[in-house]
DNA sequence: GCGGTTTGTAACCGGTCTATAACTGACGAG
DNA sequence: CTCGTCAGTTATAGACCGGTTACAAACCGC
């Protein structure tokens, strides 16, 4: 689950995103609007968590502007009781609405109902080129071939290499995305979890065609 | 709009109640938790405002017995502070919760937001392909065979999973869904509840044709 | 209150998935 | 050439998942 926090405090940044993955969800940081924007563009994100005070593109405009395309549950931080803050931030389709300072367990207690509330949308397949990766059902179609079932793992890493496709991603970028968090030595993990998927998805799983290794860089997905 | 107040500090209720008859909601007003469950019943609101701090019956006993029977929006109130109330609340099923004293601002704010999310929410369909739940009778008919009777809990699995006929839905939307609040060891109650209906609606229940496994994503309905 | 039904809890099983380690060959630096 | 690193492969043990059986607790209609 990625949680997308944007503040320009970095302390609170930092803290915020250290909680959230202490809970076990992927946190993704944003230091201004401009660059929250770009975020959630790219990663797409399960839940926003914006501070209303940012320097250029407030969490107003970053909330308002994610409206337009998305119905992404969306949490407004702010320094005090600011009122009109409150109404004007529920009033943009904010979901929820938390006063700085508050306690981890408050955060977190507040992101777990709100995320509950969201699943019961529909998730929409993504896609690129000729792969098709469909989250609800764990599947990957490869063109007209039949779906590929997948793992919670071999799903996670499609998707983010898709999400990045065309372009090498690293091996370390890969490993907090796909397991969050964890040390140094699982360089072995990603090298297994690779192994399993090209047995998966390649025709000839020894001469990869889509998840291909870029030497020295990590890996990257070619799509066409 | 219907809305329940519950509330067992007399000024606080009327003025509560003042406040929403002011912006044009109809409100209903419960001195203790047992009146707010009998006003609940009678009356079906559209959203319920509940003290935690009750006696006899307490706000969160009056929340979870409602969740037992509905989804309907529930805002918790209580005096500030009190962490432990909180996460309690949101675990219980409850959407919003406020910290007494609250600005007549705020309240009106989130009763709002929470009747505009709560509005989103589609009605479902009672009937797909070959086949038909009848919520009233508590059975299921597929095709033209008789109708089968079902239990509660296996309505709403089958409920909502009709709403989403087609498409995987995950193990956790159902937990949510069905019970509404709840833990960690009830991935049992979700295996016992569909290995039940599949007993009943299944013609062959190890190999399910409508009731299926999505391996690693959830279940989901066939019903064609 | 009684008896059947519904729901919650636990234990077990087989299969799949994940973590971890060891071995191999390719490659580049020294 | 030799060593060390990197990526791929093979092997394996344990965790986890989903289905099943069994039984206890709670509930419900009478």
């Amino acid at each position: 689950m990625k949680i997308l926090v944007a503040d320009d405090d970095r302390d609170l940044l930092e803290l915020v995103a250290f909680m959230l993955v202490q809970d076990g969800y992927l946190a993704l940081k944003a230091g201004d609007g401009p660059s929250a924007l770009r975020i959630f563009a790219a990663e797409a994100p399960d839940l926003l968590i914006l501070d209303i005070n940012m320097p250029g593109l407030s969490g107003f405009q970053v909330c308002e502007e994610v409206r337009r395309t998305s119905r992404v549950p969306v949490m407004m931080l702010t320094v005090r009781g600011e009122e009109e803050d409150l109404v004007r931030a529920l009033e943009l389709g904010a979901d929820d609405y938390l006063n700085k300072p508050f306690s981890p367990r408050t955060l977190l207690a507040r992101v777990k109902a709100l995320l509950r509330r969201a699943r019961l949308e529909v998730a929409s397949p993504v896609s690129a080129g000729r792969l098709k990766l469909d989250l609800e059902e764990h599947t990957l179609q490869i063109g007209a071939q039949p779906a590929i079932r997948l793992t919670k793992l071999e799903l996670r890493l499609l998707q983010f290499l898709l999400a990045n496709h065309g372009h090498a991603v690293s091996s370390d970028r890969l490993l907090t995305q796909v397991w969050g968090h964890r040390g140094a030595g699982d360089r072995e993990l990603l090298k297994q979890l690779v192994h399993r998927a090209r047995q998966k998805i390649e025709r000839e799983p020894a001469n990869p065609e889509i998840l291909q290794t870029v030497p020295g860089a990590g890996y990257r997905l070619r799509v066409d």
